[in-house]
RNA sequence: GCCCCCGUAGCUCAGUGGAUAGAGCAAUGGAUUCCUAAUCCAUGUGCCGCAGGUCCGAUUCCUGCCGGGGGCACCA
């Protein structure tokens, strides 16, 4: 039981004792200064649902609890008092009960601990990344694979079974146009002779297609050939296709090893193409579909969601062709029922841009039509653009920021950062690149999460990406500070374990363990709403709470032994939050900095 | 035309049906004999896009409008 939940249910047996009710949930917020308490209970539900005034409620309240008996000698109320402001009732807790919580039982009950009386864990498979094999992965991708991780992990958190699948498209013109370019141009050259990675040196052949293609619009004709022989089998386009998909996926697992992206799953696209045709139809002979007049079959989309088109007639899809190849939504039908059924899914969420929800609605309709009861539990997690100063990116014209290259950059930036401050050079060049890759790709990683993933993000190159304010860095840097205290502190003989924390209250550690007590509801509120932003701004604020600790009270050097075990214990228990928040956004912690 | 997202401080963004709407950046000044100054403290600005409606109370919910972005299948 979370600890909010426990002050909650304090005060529901203090108002059925007074009113005879049930109250409805309450919530519990945070006065507005300190000086006024811990937590506060809005009386605005229990105002309507009694029919009296808040302020009245909130008054009666505090009198009630003052007049109510104590609890026995040697056992701890959580509320020691509650006073009426208005509409709030405002509760100083019981400093002992709210550390001692804090510090020693905030990782016993669910999200982190299982419940034992908790149902089978739910399969969730979380897809995301998605990427082509024409191009290197860009910025878009970062934003993409830090969601999907995130989400991953939060749902994790949250009890689910968790599977995270990638579905590469490894087929199509745009690879042809790549391929076409290389064999023409390209004059037997490989990753290996040119010294590049392989993503990179695939994607400057599309690049050069384009360019080419802009002076010979035949080429265009020509990348469609190779895409029928392709589809035909040929031999020599095969391998061709194979041995330029396998330089981009060596690429592909460098750069996915730096930023920490990992799957359970990987699909093909060139091996689930096919799928889908005959579920489509079946369908057709279930009447879920029907031929249209072109021959096309076509699926007619529920006007309660979907409305009705401009000359009023309800919308329709076309599922296939009448020639029968497939299209995106064809294999998507295929492709997803697969995945649920190898994988005994209870819920399937899509990470993929906005620009694709049309797409998921029409897919997640069909589905639903089709008989397929979890198709109301997939969730298009859709999530805004990534924009340059110049506008969207566009692969074709080179337009991107390269996911590698802004790694490296900002690595390289905090490589300089770390140097800077190392000035007695003690560190070794290893040391240094192994802070810098956790400080460059976490700041990264960071930049993209904070914001809701509803958001547009405009990305400033020119700024690039600071490790000052709300970031990751001041996240990590936090707890590394937190790991230096922890060490000099043992080294003194402090020890958290004999904390009782009866020496702990002032505003800054009230303010800090406030903080901390949410963490639980924190992530489990963004893990049902696919919001890693919320851990985002959670962690930031907890590192801030700590840092304004930190500048006005001293652990080592605090008046007694017992302080000092206390505020450790406490400090402990905030580096804990911090650590495992910063781990569920897949962000990497350092002890040094 | 229709659908979705966004509109809050100079900039980038949080936020909530309820206490005085907040952070970061940028600017200015200050703090280190002391646990890491990638830190902390102080100083300012807001028709919360506009107009109605619901409510005891709306920046938050509803409707309409304005502005920006994305999408509207037979490309993926």
């Amino acid at each position: 039981m979370t600890f909010i939940r426990l002050i909650a249910q304090e005060i529901a047996q203090v108002i059925r004792d007074r009113y005879n009710i049930a109250p409805e949930p309450l919530k519990i917020g945070t006065p507005p200064n300190a000086a006024l308490g811990d937590m506060a209970v809005e009386c605005f539900p229990l105002a309507k649902q009694l029919k009296t005034a808040p302020t009245v409620i909130a008054a009666e309240l505090a009198t009630h609890m003052a007049a109510s008996t104590p609890p026995p000698a040697g056992e701890d109320r959580l509320i020691e008092k509650a006073t009426a402001a208005g509409p709030y009732l405002n509760l100083t807790l019981n400093t002992r009960a709210y550390f001692d919580y804090t510090c020693r039982r905030l990782f016993t009950a669910p999200p982190f601990a299982l419940d034992p009386d908790a149902p089978p864990p739910p399969r969730v498979m979380v897809e995301y990344l998605s990427p082509n094999t024409n191009k290197p992965l860009h910025l878009g991708h970062l934003r993409n694979g830090a969601l999907g991780m995130a989400v991953a992990n939060l749902q994790t958190a949250a009890g689910a079974r968790v599977t995270k699948a990638n579905l590469i498209n490894d087929r199509g013109v745009h690879i042809c146009k790549s391929m076409l370019a290389w064999q023409r141009w390209g004059k037997g050259e490989t990753p290996d002779s040119r010294g590049v990675k392989g993503d990179a040196f695939v994607g400057d052949w599309y690049v050069r297609f384009s360019r080419e293609a802009e002076k010979d619009p035949s080429l265009e004709d020509g990348a469609q050939a190779m895409l029928r022989r392709w589809e035909e089998g040929d031999a020599e386009t095969r391998d061709t296709w194979q041995m330029m998909n396998r330089w981009v996926y060596a690429g592909f697992a460098e750069t996915y090893a730096k930023l920490g992206l990992t799957f359970d799953a990987v699909y093909y696209e060139s091996d689930t193409y096919t799928l889908g045709k005959q579920m489509v139809e079946d369908g057709l002979a279930r009447n879920v579909f029907i031929r249209d007049e072109n021959g096309n079959i076509v699926f007619t989309l529920p006007q309660d969601r979907f409305g009705l088109d401009e000359k009023g007639a309800p919308k329709r899809i076309t599922v296939l062709r009448p020639d029968g190849t497939s299209l995106y939504v064809t294999q998507d039908i295929g492709t997803t029922v697969k995945k649920v059924t190898e994988h005994r899914l209870d819920r399937c969420i899509f990470v993929v841009g906005s620009e694709q929800q049309f797409h998921f609605h029409c897919l997640f309709a069909i589905l639903e039509a089709l008989g397929y009861a979890w198709a109301r539990s997939c969730h298009h997690l859709s999530y805004g653009m990534v924009y340059l100063p110049e506008g969207k990116m566009k692969s074709r014209e080179g337009k991107v920021v390269d996911a590698d290259d802004l790694v490296a950059r900002m690595t390289e930036l905090a490589s300089e950062e770390i140097r800077s401050r190392d000035t007695e050079a003690q560190l070794s060049d290893a040391e240094v690149s192994e802070r810098a890759a956790k400080i460059g790709t976490g700041a990264i990683k960071f930049y993209l999460l904070r914001v809701k993933p509803t958001q547009d993000i405009h990305f400033d190159p020119k700024e690039s990406i600071s490790f000052d304010g709300f970031t990751g860095p001041y996240c990590q840097y936090a707890y590394a500070r937190i790991c230096g205290i922890v060490l000099k502190a043992r080294e003194m003989g402090v020890d958290e374990a004999k904390a009782d924390h009866t020496t702990l209250g002032n505003d800054e550690e009230r303010l800090l363990a406030g903080q901390l007590v949410r963490f639980p509801e924190t992530v489990r509120k963004a893990a049902a709403e696919h919001n890693p932003s919320l851990v985002a701004t959670f962690l930031f604020d907890t590192a801030k709470l700590f840092n304004q600790f930190y500048n006005r009270h001293s652990v080592i050097r605090a008046d007694s032994a017992a302080c000092q075990n206390d505020r450790l214990s406490l400090t402990a228990a905030t580096a804990r939050v911090l650590k495992k928040g910063l781990h569920l956004l897949n962000i990497e912690t350092l002890e040094r900095m």
